[in-house]
DNA sequence: ACTTTTTTTTGATTTACATCAAATACTTAT
DNA sequence: ATAAGTATTTGATGTAAATCAAAAAAAAGT
């Protein structure tokens, strides 16, 4: 069964009808294809995006010119740039896409100005900010405080069982900050 | 100077006068010894507060037993457990003051009260959260994720530039990740 | 001032993971 | 099916920081 924008906002915080009613009619649908940019460093990220299918990263380019990855989003996820959202300034992160995938998207002032239209979007989106930003950025700090590279691997693999044929080692090796070779080997057992 | 509970609250956000009333209302002054726990591990965080004056750590228990900083607030800075006081759920972080304090404090169910009653204490909230919890926690995390040992202890130099006069070696070293012996090191210059 | 406790420093050794280099396996295109 | 390109594995070696152990310095208690 597909999930439906209305069942993902109202999931969030319920909103009243015609609250509601405003708020869909802000949100565009959209198709994009393996690769597309929706975000590029240096920009400033205006939109959240609701992914109901694909796959995201978001990745920086450190000083060696290489790329790190720093998260995935994987099928029906909030997708933005949290920081750059927030304070609408240009970010050095990039967020693309690693398969064909669908999403709605809604724009950084059509957000201000449902949250000054209608008290029950702020509450909603309190919500959002709260459950989705804070709880998730704070269990991959403790993640990479606490826990070595198998246990951050052993751990991702619980949340996504089949990650690894949708995304490559490399590209999982650099989210777990290891390189490939030592995921490689974490694999093999061989460390 | 001393800032006043009015100036921080009104630096967030404004809030107009009927309801900066009705917030200020729900905040109580409170000053505790050094040592003090405003959070125990095990317990629900039911508090936000606001400090005026003093320390504070953030700490888990690690599997060997030993205590890990994670995070300080000085002087004049928002304290709370963030994933606990949303979720309302209990914590596995204690938070104690390393001196004598001065704060300001709201419930949770105020909180929650307030949020329904005034739409501009929602909007007063978002702002709160975005800034004070999501930009903070990432920075934390870049930092992490990018920085070797001595580039995280610069970096804490640079936003406290005397904060090895308030807080013991060993405690800033758990809080940058490394060993006290490898602070020493690097305090001397001999990594 | 002297003892006791706590904190910080120093040195020797170990470890998890990185780096470099090359071989193997897997994809994609022709 | 074969070649070319890309991703993954394997091996040898290097390194940042941990661990273990003990000395030195600083702080707190009598």
């Amino acid at each position: 069964m597909r999930v439906t924008l209305e069942d993902i906002i109202q999931r969030i915080y319920f909103l009243p009808n015609e609250v509601l009613e405003d708020v869909l009619g802000h949100f565009q649908h959209l198709e994009y294809p393996k690769n597309y940019f929706l975000l590029k460093s240096g920009k400033t990220c205006k939109h959240l995006w609701f992914m109901t299918k694909g796959v995201a990263r978001y990745f920086y380019i450190n000083d060696q010119g290489k790329e790190m990855n720093t998260w995935f989003s994987l099928d029906t996820q909030i997708i933005t740039d949290t920081t750059s959202f927030v304070k609408q300034e240009p970010t050095q992160e990039s967020i693309q896409l690693m398969e064909d995938s669908e999403m709605y998207s809604i724009e950084y002032t059509a957000v201000q100005a449902l949250l000054q239209k209608h008290h029950s979007f702020a509450l909603w989106y309190i919500k959002l900010v709260e459950l989705n930003y804070v709880t998730q950025i704070e269990d991959r700090l403790s993640d990479l405080q606490f826990l070595d590279a198998r246990q951050r691997y052993q751990k991702l693999l619980n949340l996504y069982p089949n990650i690894a044929n949708r995304i490559s080692l490399g590209n999982i090796a650099s989210y777990l900050n290891i390189t490939q070779e030592t995921l490689s080997r974490i694999r093999a057992d061989k460390l």
